[in-house]
DNA sequence: TTTGTGCCTTAGCT
DNA sequence: AAGCTAAGGCACA
């Protein structure tokens, strides 16, 4: 149930018997909250004590783990919260999905080392910036031009505490800006790519509406159109955004991790891993890349 | 047709 | 202090 902090909303008949509150909890089991917030598939995530606070299209959310769940804590009472229940899909049945896996022992493993990771559902635009962004760079490094973006681009939105929040730039925004204002937030060579992904989408030269209907496939083809989007950003956009669960972004690492674990032996060409990653992990392949990619940066020493 | 190489920028680490 | 490397993509050989 709400708690105290809640309060009724008379402002619109519909909303009358709704409990509007500025927290809120999930029932959910087995979600590894600070695992999957950065895990590297979204990067507005900050740690703040046991808490997490971060911007979800235009709103901003803290979130901590509790006894049985989640709670969130929102800046004013709402009585919507299914954009958070769908962000952090807390319906998936995890268990079921981890079942489908194959059982391998490195895929066990990869398992067991983290067994409550999750993949999140996020926005398309700012799923796709964000890869394009992604190219050659860590984490932390992401994490800083996103943040960037936001400060000087994106809409100010309402937050709890002494620093503002900021939403993702719209497309709109990223394709009125100059190819300078986006380097100057050190994007460097991604700089042109990322505005030249804002402008064909604006221009109707990929079929961005459509996307969400599309199959992975049809989808794929249409997001490599873009200058600067291969597979890998593609594939990642695809699964992080479109929740196309079959799909497994294969990057350096993940062919690293999947030489080592799978083909100690010999080394297979770049497209038999690629045939491999398509085909042995199931209808969960994208999560199975996940707990594999974790566990091969934690029990690995790759290079 | 497939595979390898250099290049694109930047910042943090060594 | 200069060199190396980083959840890529692309043109070209």
């Amino acid at each position: 149930m709400p708690n105290s902090e809640s309060s009724w909303s008379k402002s619109h008949p519909a909303e009358r018997r709704t409990l509007a509150t500025k927290t809120k909890s999930f029932a959910v089991e087995n979600y590894d909250l600070g695992a999957t917030l950065s895990s590297g598939q979204a990067f507005r995530w900050q740690p703040l004590g046991q808490a997490w606070e971060g911007v979800i299209g235009e709103r901003w959310v803290r979130l901590r783990l509790a006894k049985r769940g989640i709670t969130a804590e929102a800046p004013s009472p709402t009585n919507d919260w299914a954009w958070l229940e769908k962000y952090l899909d807390t319906r998936f049945d995890l268990g079921q999905a981890i079942s489908t896996f194959p059982e391998d022992e490195p895929m066990q493993n990869a398992v067991a080392t983290l067994p409550g990771l999750r993949l999140l559902r996020q926005d398309y635009w700012e799923c796709l910036a964000s890869f394009i962004l992604s190219a050659t760079k860590q984490i932390v490094q992401i994490q800083q031009m996103v943040a960037l973006l936001a400060e000087r681009y994106g809409k100010p939105i309402a937050s709890v505490g002494d620093s503002p929040a900021f939403a993702f730039p719209t497309i709109e925004r990223i394709a009125a800006c100059s190819e300078a204002e986006l380097r100057d937030c050190k994007l460097g060579f991604r700089a042109p790519n990322l505005l030249g992904a804002a402008r064909d989408i604006l221009d109707g030269n990929i079929a961005w509406q459509q996307l969400p209907e599309m199959t992975s496939a049809d989808a794929r083809g249409e997001l490599m159109k873009l200058r600067g989007v291969g597979q890998k950003i593609a594939d990642c956009v695809l699964l992080f955004a479109g929740g196309h669960q079959e799909v497994f972004p294969v990057d350096v690492w993940i062919e690293r991790a999947l030489q080592r674990l799978f083909f100690p032996k010999r080394k297979p060409t770049a497209k038999r891993l690629r045939h491999f990653a398509d085909t042995h992990f199931g209808p969960h392949a994208g999560l199975a890349q996940q707990y594999l990619f974790h566990y091969a940066r934690v029990h690995l020493k790759l290079k």
